[in-house]
Formats: C-alpha cells, sequence, structure tokens
RNA sequence: GGGCGUGUAGCUCAGUUGGUUAGAGCGCGUCGCUGAUAACGACGAGGUCCCAGAUUCGAGUUCUGGCACGCCCA
C-alpha cells in the first residue's frame, strides 16, 4: 500500500449529524449543486415534476415535512437516474385564511368592518402578510434538504399568474362554460355574508327545533291529502315540491276518528299513529312513484295568487303531456328515507342544498325561457319580503315558526307538531344568531359537462394507494356537481367579467393588456395613482381588487354605456388547478417550457386535497386540454385547441396520496391542571408524583403537543427525520410523528452507517489503503474503473464473503431501483437497511481480523480494502436521495482522496446500476444457510452457558438435505471463527440426534391432490419419518395409500423437517440442527484462558490510552498452573493480537495493572 | 346519515398471486463482546392477526355482516 502519508484518516466514533448537516447545506449553496444536478441532465429526457403550492399562511408544521421530503426524494433519485427534473417551487397566496389572518392581526371580522377600513389597504396587507410566511417556508424547506427552485418560485397572485388564470376562464367563458346561477350558502343574515365551511362548523350546538306534519291537500281529489314533514316551518311559504322517494310503499290511510285520508309511508304509518295518538286504517297502498306529479294546494297561497299557478313547456314531453306546472306537485328524490318523518318530505328550494338540486332537475326539464323561478320569501336580511300574511313581512325568519304554526292549527292543515333536539349552526362571531341557508348569486363552471371525461381521465392516472382512483377520488368524481366559482370576497383572483350596464351582456378578459386595449378605456388612473403615493406598492397589485374594478370601457352592446367589471373574485382552488400552465404564464409566454413541462410525471400531496388540488387540476386540464378542449356549449363561440397532443393522464401521470400525520405526546393524569410534556421530559421523570400517560392524536396548536421541525432538525437532523418518514411505514398511512421513532433511525440507519464507514477509515489509515492505485478511476468511483489498482481483482477471485456482500450489493441495487421506479419509496429502505444490515453486521464483523492482519500487502487484504470500499461508495449513492446530508458527507470523505477527479457531491452521480454478473443467489442462499447455523450455534452455546471465547472441540451440524454441503465444509471456516470451534461435521445422517418428520408442501400438493391434502397430511404425520426419508432417498419418491389411490410425491411435494431430541447441547432450526460437543479438554481450556487474556490485555491498552500501532509489554502474576500453562502455549498468539512485545511472569512496577480471575497484569507502553 | 380507509407482539409498523412455524425495529429479559466502543452483537419471552359467519383441502390474506377508530362529505 501507498508508503505516503495515508489519504485516510480515522473518522470521530459520535458525529454530531445536525451540525453535519449545516456545512453540507452551506456546501451546497457555495457550490450551486442543485443548479449543477440539472445542468448535468441539461439534455436528458424529463421527468416532470409539479409542487403543489403551499397556502402561504401560517407557520409550517410537522405534517408539511412528510410532504416535503416525499416530493424531494423522488426527483432527486430521478435525477441521479439520468433524469432531468426541473422543481419549480410554488405559492397559493390567495384566499379567505389571509383575508381572516390579516383581519386578526387589525381586529376586525366582517365583511363591513373590511369595506370601513378599506379594501385597498386591506388587500396590501394580505400581499404583505403571505410574504412573510412564504419566508418561515422556504427556511424550513432548505433545512430538510428539500431541493426546490425558491427563486422561480411561482406566486399565484402575480399578474403572470392571475392573466393564466384569466386566459383559462375567458376560455371557458366562450365556450358557454361559465354561468351563474344560485348557490345555498350558509348565510349569517344578520352580518350579510356566506360562512365558509370551516367557519360554519365552530358553530355547531345543540337547540331544540319544531318539527311538523301538515296536510296538503291534492288538488284532484281534495278530500286527500299529503302528510308532509318539515323541521323548519318558516319555509313554507317558499313551498315548492313535496318529495317521495320513488321506490317506497306509501299507504293511503284514514283516521279512525275523523275519517280523513292521508297519505304517508308505510313503513312509518304506526309510528305516526302512535305519536298522534289515533289509529290509522290502511285503505290502499302504492309506490312512490306512482304519486309523482300528483298535484296539491300549497299551505301558504301567496304565490300561487301572485304567479297565478304557472305552467310551460317540456323539454321532453311525458306521456303525450307537452306542457305541465311549474310548482306544487309530488316529485320524486331518493334522499328521501324512513328514518323519521312522513316520508313526504317538503321542499322549500331555496333553503337546503338538496332542495336546490330538486329545483334545479325540474327547471331543467322545460324549455328555455319557459323555465320555474326559485321562490325565496325571505331577504338577504332574513326577513320575511313576500307571499306569506301580512303581519309576517319584515320578521325575522327564526322568529317566524310559531306564528306559521299557529296559523297552519287555525287553518286546520296542522296535524301534528313535535320538538326535537339537534346540532345547529350559529356564527362564530356573533353565537346568538343562528345561521340559515341561502341563496346567493354565485357563478359556477359546467363541470358536469366533463363528468365523463375526468372519469377517464381518472382512470389512467397512477395512484399510489391504488384505492384512490375507484374509492375516495372516483367516487367524488361520480357525485360532480358544477363547481361554484366565485366569492364575494377582496383577496383572490379577479373574475375577469365585464358586464354591460344597459343589456347585462358579458364578455370574459383574457389578460391586462386586452383589458387596456378595449375602447374608451378609463379608471386605470386609480392604479397610477397608488402607485405614484406609494411607489413600493408591487405592480402586481394592479389585476386585483380595488384598482381593477375601476377600469370600466365602452359596451359594444349599447351605444353609450359602459362595461363594469363583476364584483367578485374566484375560488383560490382554481388558483392551484391552474399552476400547470399558470405557473410559467402561459399561453401569454413561455410556451416551451409549457410543452415541455406538461403533463407531470409525478406530484403529492395529502389525501385532503383529493377535493382539493387533485380535483382542481384534473377539472380544470380535462377542461382544457385533449379531449375536453373540444367541448362546448350549444351557440358558443368554438374554442381553439392550443394543444392537441397530448393524451391521458392529464395533467398528472403519478401521484402519491400522503396520509395524515399524527403526533403523540405524554399527558400527566388527574389532579386539576393536566400537564402536556413531550418526550425527554417525560423520559427525564422529573415530575415526581406525577404519572404519564402516552397520547397519539392530531396535532394541535394550541395544545402544543408537538415539537417543531426546527427543533427536531437541531436535536436529530434533517436525515433521521426523513429516514423515518421514508423506512418506517407506506406513506398512505397515517403516521405517528413519534419523536423516539425519529431518534430512533440514528442508530437503526445512519449511525451504522457512519460506524461502518468509521470502521474502514481507521484501518485505511493504519495501512494506509489508498484508492488512488486506481489510475483510471473515473469522477464516480464506479467499480469497473476501480479495477486498474495493481492489487485490485476481479470479484470472481475474491473470497467467498467478499463475493457474497458485492452480491447482495448487487441484488439491493436492482431492488431499490425497480421499488424507486414503482414510487415505493417504503421498500427501498427495506432494501437500503437489509444491504446495509449484511455489510455491518455480518461482512465488517467477519472480515475484522483480514483488516487487523499484520501482513499489509496480502492479496485478501487488499481485497477486503477494495470490496468494502467498493461496496460503501455504491451505498453511500443508494442512500442520496433518502439520506442526502449524510450520503453528501461520506461521498466527500470517501473520495477525498482523489481531489478534484472526482464529483463535488454524490447527488450528481448517476444513480448505480445493478452488475448482475456479481450477482450469486445461490451464495446468497448458502450464506443465508451459513448465518443461521451460526445463530443456532450461538443459541445451543447460550443454552448451556458456555461463553464464545471459550473454544469448544466441534459441532455437528444435521441437514436436512445434502445440497449445500459441500459449499458448507469448503467454507466453513467462517463457523468455525464465529462459534469458536476446531471443527465442523456436516451430515444428514442425524439419526442419532434428531429424529425426522415428513411434512407435505402444501403449494405443490394443494393442486396435486385437492380435497385429499388432510388425508395426505394425515398419513405423512403418522408414518415413521426417517422410514419415509430412506425411501425418498434411495427411490426418489414415496407411496402413500389414500383410501383406494395410491398418491406418489417426490422430494418437491414433502419437505423433511428436524427435530433436535432431548439430551443434547442443540438448536433447531427450519433446515438444520446444531449439535455442540461440551467436554472441555485441559487443551481448550488453556486456550480459553489465552483469549481471556487478551480480551484483558486490550482492555488495558485502552485504559492507558495506548494508540492503535503502540507497542507494548505485559506481565502476568499468574492465579494458578493452568494459567501460566495456557502463558506459555499461547505466548505468541497473545503477543500478536495485542501488539506486545514481551509476555512475561512476574510483576512489573512501572506499569499500570489490572485484575482478572487469572491473575493481575501489567501493561506498559514500549517507546518506540 | 353517506363515502373512503385502518384494526397484526407492550409500542411503531411490514406481510407479494390464499399454502399450514405470521415477521422487523424499538422496548423488556438473559447473555456476550470490548481497538467500529458515549458503540456493538446474540439469544429469549411476548400474537385469539378486532368479532362473527361464508367460500376453500387450506384464510392474517377472498366474500358477507357487525364492532372500534380515523378522514372526507352531508
Amino acid at each position: 500500500m501507498s508508503d505516503n502519508a495515508a489519504p485516510f484518516s480515522a473518522a470521530p466514533a459520535s458525529p454530531k449529524f445536525p451540525a453535519l448537516e449545516e456545512q453540507i447545506l452551506a456546501f451546497w449553496k457555495e457550490n450551486d449543486i442543485y443548479q449543477q444536478s440539472l445542468k448535468r441532465r441539461a439534455d436528458a429526457p424529463p421527468f416532470v415534476f409539479f409542487e403543489g403550492p403551499p397556502t402561504a399562511n401560517g407557520m409550517p408544521h410537522p405534517g408539511h415535512c412528510l410532504t416535503r421530503a416525499i416530493k424531494d426524494v423522488f426527483p432527486r433519485y430521478k435525477t441521479m437516474r439520468g433524469f432531468r427534473c426541473e422543481r419549480k417551487a410554488g405559492w397559493d397566496t390567495h384566499g379567505l385564511p389571509v383575508e381572516v389572518e390579516v383581519g386578526k392581526e387589525l381586529g376586525i371580522h366582517s365583511k363591513e368592518e373590511i369595506e370601513a377600513y378599506g379594501v385597498e389597504p386591506f388587500i396590501q396587507k394580505c400581499q404583505q402578510s403571505v410574504w412573510r410566511y412564504m419566508q418561515q417556508w422556504q427556511r424550513l424547506t432548505e433545512r430538510l434538504g428539500f431541493w426546490v427552485d425558491l427563486e422561480q418560485a411561482y406566486v399565484t397572485y402575480h399578474q403572470s399568474y392571475v392573466e393564466s388564470v384569466w386566459w383559462s376562464l375567458k376560455n371557458l367563458f366562450d365556450r358557454g362554460l361559465l354561468y351563474q346561477g344560485h348557490k345555498i350558502v350558509w348565510w349569517w343574515a344578520q352580518g350579510g355574508t356566506a360562512l365558509s365551511a370551516g367557519e360554519v362548523g365552530q358553530g355547531y350546538r345543540e337547540v331544540a327545533d319544531p318539527s311538523v306534519y301538515v296536510r296538503f291537500p291534492l288538488v284532484d281529489n281534495p278530500d286527500r291529502s299529503l302528510l308532509v314533514w318539515t323541521t323548519t316551518p318558516w319555509t313554507l311559504p317558499s313551498n315548492m315540491y313535496a318529495a317521495v322517494h320513488p321506490e317506497l310503499e306509501y299507504s293511503l290511510v284514514k283516521h279512525s276518528e275523523t275519517g280523513e285520508l292521508l297519505y304517508l309511508a308505510s313503513a312509518l304509518v304506526d309510528k305516526i299513529a302512535e305519536k298522534a295518538k289515533c289509529e290509522f286504517e290502511i285503505v290502499e297502498t302504492c309506490s312512490g312513484s306512482d304519486l309523482v306529479g300528483l298535484r296539491y294546494q300549497p299551505p301558504f297561497d301567496g304565490y300561487q295568487t301572485s304567479l297565478n299557478d304557472p305552467s310551460g313547456t317540456l323539454a321532453q314531453p311525458v306521456g303525450g303531456q307537452t306542457t305541465e306546472h311549474f310548482y306544487w306537485r309530488i316529485v320524486a328524490a331518493d334522499f328521501v328515507t324512513t328514518e323519521s318523518g312522513s316520508g313526504i318530505v317538503h321542499q322549500a328550494s331555496a333553503f337546503g342544498e338538496v332542495d336546490y338540486e330538486v329545483y334545479d332537475q325540474q327547471r331543467r326539464r322545460f324549455v328555455e325561457g319557459e323555465q320555474p323561478e326559485l321562490l325565496c320569501a325571505v331577504g338577504p336580511d332574513g326577513k320575511f319580503t313576500e307571499a306569506v300574511p301580512a303581519e309576517l313581512i319584515g320578521v325575522w325568519v327564526k322568529d317566524a315558526d310559531k306564528p306559521i304554526s299557529r296559523d297552519l292549527k287555525q287553518r286546520g292543515l296542522m296535524f301534528l307538531q313535535e320538538q326535537y333536539l339537534h346540532d345547529y349552526p350559529f356564527c362564530w362571531r356573533a353565537d346568538q344568531d343562528p345561521l340559515i341557508q341561502y341563496p346567493r348569486r354565485s357563478w359556477f363552471i359546467r363541470t358536469t359537462r366533463f363528468r365523463e371525461l375526468m372519469l377517464k381521465n381518472n382512470s389512467q392516472i397512477g395512484w399510489q394507494p391504488e384505492h384512490i382512483r375507484d374509492g375516495r377520488f372516483g367516487n367524488f368524481l361520480d357525485s360532480n356537481v358544477d363547481w361554484a366559482l366565485s366569492r364575494e370576497r377582496y383577496w383572490g383572483t379577479p373574475l375577469p367579467i365585464w358586464v354591460c350596464e344597459e343589456t347585462g351582456r358579458m364578455e370574459a378578459v383574457g389578460d391586462y393588456d386586452e383589458l387596456l386595449a378595449k375602447p374608451g378605456i378609463t379608471g386605470t388612473e386609480v392604479w397610477a395613482e397608488a402607485k405614484a403615493e406609494n411607489p413600493e406598492l408591487v405592480d402586481d397589485l394592479r389585476v386585483h381588487k380595488p384598482y381593477i374594478d375601476a377600469v370600466t370601457y365602452d359596451s359594444p352592446f349599447a351605444d353609450g354605456k359602459r362595461m363594469r367589471r363583476v364584483s367578485e373574485v374566484i375560488d383560490c382552488w382554481y388558483d392551484s388547478g391552474a399552476m400547470p400552465f399558470a405557473q410559467w404564464g402561459w399561453p401569454h409566454q413561455n410556451d416551451d417550457q409549457f410543452q415541455a413541462q406538461f403533463p407531470a410525471d409525478f406530484i403529492s400531496e395529502a389525501i385532503d386535497q383529493t377535493r382539493g388540488w387533485f380535483y382542481s387540476q384534473l377539472a380544470i386540464a380535462t377542461m382544457l386540454f385533449g379531449e375536453g378542449a373540444g367541448v362546448s356549449e350549444p351557440g358558443s363561440e368554438a374554442p381553439s385547441l392550443e394543444i392537441k397532443d397530448v393524451d391521458y393522464p392529464l395533467p398528472f401521470r403519478n401521484c402519491i396520496v400522503l396520509g395524515l400525520m399524527l403526533s403523540q405526546w405524554w399527558e400527566s393524569e388527574g389532579e386539576g391542571s393536566q400537564k402536556i410534556v413531550l418526550l425527554d421530559e417525560a423520559e427525564t421523570k422529573d415530575y415526581p408524583g406525577k404519572k404519564f400517560t402516552k397520547q397519539t392524536g392530531k396535532m394541535s396548536k394550541s395544545l402544543r403537543n408537538y415539537r417543531s421541525p426546527e427543533e427536531i432538525f437541531d436535536r436529530y437532523g434533517a436525515d433521521a427525520l426523513r429516514w423515518y418518514l421514508f423506512a418506517n411505514q407506506a406513506p398512505w398511512n397515517s403516521i405517528i410523528y413519534a419523536e423516539q421513532s425519529i431518534k430512533d433511525s440514528i442508530p437503526e440507519f445512519l449511525l451504522r452507517l457512519w460506524n461502518t464507514f468509521s470502521f474502514f477509515t481507521i484501518y485505511a489509515e493504519i495501512d494506509g489503503f489508498d484508492p488512488r492505485a486506481a489510475v483510471d478511476a473515473d469522477d464516480q468511483l464506479t467499480p469497473a474503473s476501480l479495477a486498474s489498482a495493481p492489487m485490485y481483482r476481479p470479484a470472481s477471485e475474491r473470497s467467498e464473503i467478499d463475493r457474497w456482500i458485492l452480491s447482495e450489493l448487487n441484488q439491493a441495487t436492482a431492488k431499490v431501483i425497480e421499488r424507486m421506479d414503482a414510487l415505493d419509496n417504503y421498500n427501498a429502505c427495506q432494501a437500503i437497511s437489509s444491504l446495509l444490515d449484511g455489510l455491518s453486521n455480518w461482512y465488517v464483523r467477519r472480515s475484522r481480523d483480514r483488516f487487523w492482519s499484520s501482513d499489509k500487502n496480502s492479496q485478501d487484504k487488499h481485497d477486503a480494502y477494495w470490496t468494502l470500499y467498493e461496496t460503501l461508495i455504491e451505498l453511500v449513492k443508494l442512500a442520496a436521495p433518502f439520506t442526502p446530508f449524510l450520503a453528501d458527507t461520506l461521498w466527500q470523505r470517501l473520495t477525498e482522496p482523489f481531489g478534484k477527479r472526482t464529483l463535488a457531491s454524490v447527488h450528481l452521480c448517476d444513480f448505480p446500476q445493478p452488475d448482475t454478473s456479481r450477482v450469486d443467489t445461490g451464495l446468497s442462499d448458502s450464506m443465508r444457510l451459513l448465518r443461521e447455523i451460526a445463530s443456532l450455534g450461538r443459541a445451543a452455546r447460550a443454552a448451556k452457558k458456555l461463553k464464545v471465547r471459550l473454544p469448544l472441540a466441534e459441532v455437528t451440524v444435521i441437514l436436512a438435505d445434502d445440497s449445500q454441503i459441500a459449499w458448507l465444509q469448503n467454507h466453513d471456516a467462517l463457523i468455525r471463527e464465529e462459534l469458536n470451534v476446531k471443527a465442523v461435521h456436516y451430515t444428514t445422517q442425524g439419526d442419532q440426534y434428531v429424529q425426522y418428520t415428513v411434512v407435505p408442501n402444501f403449494k405443490r400438493l394443494g393442486p396435486k391432490v385437492g380435497k385429499q391434502v388432510p388425508a395426505v397430511k394425515k398419513a405423512l404425520a403418522e408414518a415413521d419419518g426417517n422410514d419415509l426419508l430412506s425411501k425418498l432417498q434411495s427411490d426418489g419418491v414415496v407411496k402413500l395409500s389414500i383410501g383406494a389411490d395410491t398418491i406418489e410425491l417426490d422430494n418437491q411435494d414433502i419437505e423433511i423437517r428436524l427435530q433436535a431430541k432431548a439430551g443434547w447441547a442443540a438448536a433447531q432450526g427450519v433446515g438444520a440442527v446444531v449439535v455442540l460437543n461440551t467436554e472441555v479438554t485441559p487443551e481448550l481450556q488453556r486456550e480459553g484462558i489465552a483469549k481471556d487474556l487478551i480480551r484483558v490485555i486490550q482492555n488495558q491498552r485502552k485504559a492507558i490510552d495506548c494508540q492503535y500501532v503502540d507497542r507494548i509489554r505485559v506481565n502476568i502474576e499468574p492465579t494458578s498452573d493452568e494459567v501460566i500453562e495456557a502463558v506459555d502455549q499461547y505466548r505468541e498468539m497473545i503477543c500478536q493480537e495485542t501488539l506486545a512485545d514481551s509476555l512475561d511472569v512476574g510483576s512489573d512496577s512501572e506499569a499500570e495493572s489490572a485484575d482478572s480471575e487469572h491473575g493481575q497484569l501489567s501493561v506498559k507502553k514500549v517507546q518506540a
């Protein structure tokens, strides 16, 4: 080996991973490693990744670490595999949460307060707020090692982004796919605003409300009435229909006392009779569908009078009938149940989402222009406006239940009235104000036109896990409803539709320049003035409220009239879904980038994005590109296809759907104040008298039941967290953010890898191992390029164990590639883990002597170094995508001797290629058996309390068959060393020690004998195992009589099992039994003493701070003659092992001494 | 109320197309090693695979019905 100063120096034993990671971060930054990694793939085939924009509102928490780690590992892997994977960061910046956050800051809540504060300063604050949070996110992103281009990030409020969104909306508008309709929202009447689902969810509480059963007499048969149920009497004046389930059975019943005739669901007849304390006689029954179409007299006739009971022309005639009355008919609805009520449900479509759908369906039955209007007797302030008795006009609806009930009673329509308890939402800002469901004008995208195309598209997406496709996501698409796009808010992409103030006709605008080019444009000065006053304002705000609202132009539809923008902004999910093209500002710019980066090969988010980003992307892409681009409403302008050659799936080919992240913490029990502690506090048990119980559950900011990512990085490092996330479970399961498990990934993987590396450096330093001997080494130190070293031998010429670990390495490499290509990080990590286990716990352990041997130039020693070096290099490359920091640290240290000849970072390397010529599965099998035999031997020793240090004469290994014996005999040095025995005998003839049983190989036997399996099993169990075995060995088959049949079984059909007989120091495994000879002769005893002495001397070397290579002299004052004999006999071995120049009997006054059971030992360093 | 998912060792999780001894890590216990050492290794104990039924020669795995938990929606 090299005579120069050693190229490697021993690595520290206890690395501080977080500190090493900081160094690597700085190194990446200084040397632009991420950009370099992209540059190396400039001409490579693309692997397209889309970053789902995190909402830049609120601090990142541990759940986001998982998302960002998964988003990192696959692009890193693909880059190493030779793909060009650009990673453009992005930020979702619009939306209600941002407004709420700013509102908190300003101490304001309602829309009125925002208007009073001023929309202009308000949206400026929104813009500043998201900017602030983005910086927090960037820090987390970098520290976690998520390589993504933060400098080129797309931002949803940027003008170019907004304009892309406008382009897409104009496209949809021109195709007739954007329309105005009603949306039923939870409405805070007193505040005049709709509440988001999240806000509504906060305000539920239990209240008692009326539940009433009302008579609706039939028009054509006035002595019969429908018994109609509702829990909101105040909606009865707005009644439009009565709904029945078409497949339920209904009864016409006769009241026992009054004789009146009522229709209700058969299943509810008894229940209602009981409630009403009466008896019903069933007159006739029919199905719900028989009732559909019957007309009834509504409970309040306000609309009947004012509208004059209108009717219209049916789009599809029904049974010869071409017209139908708009209102007050029985309709069919699947949501009707017999769980409660009467089976006939009052429908006031203005005040419920499902009710509204019924109206929508009815409306579509009529031809355009002759359709029913939505009946709504209530104003936005929650008070009656029309169609009610005069005294109710102006009354708040929730105060109207009683007078309405009273009125119904007086008119004889009320059949039964009850109270019932249920949860009802109240306004979270004014908890005395109940919310009501209320229709608002809203813009919709006709996504239902694309349902089939979306399903077809979805069917081709590679979902991980697969059940998302037909499960949660598929079901969601199945029940698609039109996308309610508009929001009556401030901070969002403005809906780019301008309306003629005279005719109401509209047009959409595709970008800002198009707007400025409109005739008679005015209002742009509002932005110009604001900018002049405050030059700091970012230009992107000019396409936002309130500036954009000021821009008006001449109407093309009416002379002298103006076009004004509608007031709404859009759902920020639309922003996110437009990201595949909007991130490039396409189609206004960057056509090349968009064409090259669409669709994505890979995206990943948590499961909560099913209805969020996964849907918004799929819907938008399906409507705009591919087949969907050709879909438009009749009469609208034909769309121009912008992309013709893109096929499904769009806009992403593969998606990993991540599970939710839970937290784990400890809580003290009882005694009033609950105390929540995290891992280290729970461990210190610093709380006398308090018991802590482990809790698992949702993360909660207010409970502070998790440790912040920053702290995790500082304590354990990003690699520890990443490895935990990748290697502990499939990513779609919910993951517990357990600090202990993160901590555990250090010894399990990081430290084990480090220790193996450290072992290498210790000996490489001592022996001066110099990889530069491989003069033709390439910049990635691929195995082939190392072959030019003089002492480098082909793997095939090296020892068994070298060939074994290289075989394992190449098998693991193939496995990792196979799994990662299938987006399966979990099993890829398992393959890496077990490779490292083999390297650390078998290869290094069994090769120690080879590294420690004094013959520096032995070929075997060189083989060992090259094998370990190559394996470490390749292992570090395999680990690079997963634990990028440690992998790069080790890469840099392993390649340091080469200086600039090798690549500066492992992340610039190619991923290892499996070398099949180095794979030897037979060797793997044999080694597995050998390791099992060693393990059995240790178990047998342990059972007899025979320490491994005490040599034994022999072990006998009894095997079920002889297929492996020859190999084992040739390579039993490993066993002899591992078990510290003098000889190993292998045999299949172990009658003395074992008994044989023959069991069926069910997998083969099942198909062969079918129903006779149990009989065969029984026959084999009852037969004498030794007999069967000898027959099998002599004839190759055994014959069994089962009933009348004779069944022949060959050695594939059955399996020989061994069981150790009692009385031997033996241990049994699946295919082998290991028996120890426990006789300890004086000779063996002496050798045991010698080995024990080596151990004591080695300890003492350490105690007196010897360097690895220091020489010593040793004196011993033995406790017995046996020890003297042992010392005499093994003096040479002891001296060699411990680097002792002399080993003498007697004391050494200069030396420090140590006691042992064999005598007092003095060890003294010898000056060189 | 509906949809989806989960339920396997004390804990955290694997478990391929059904094949008869259900695995890993941690923790626990016992022991070993002591020049990879603030590490490491071996061995062991620990399981009604949520429950019940069905299909099958054979079910942790397939089917049906429950139960519990979680998520999404109403």
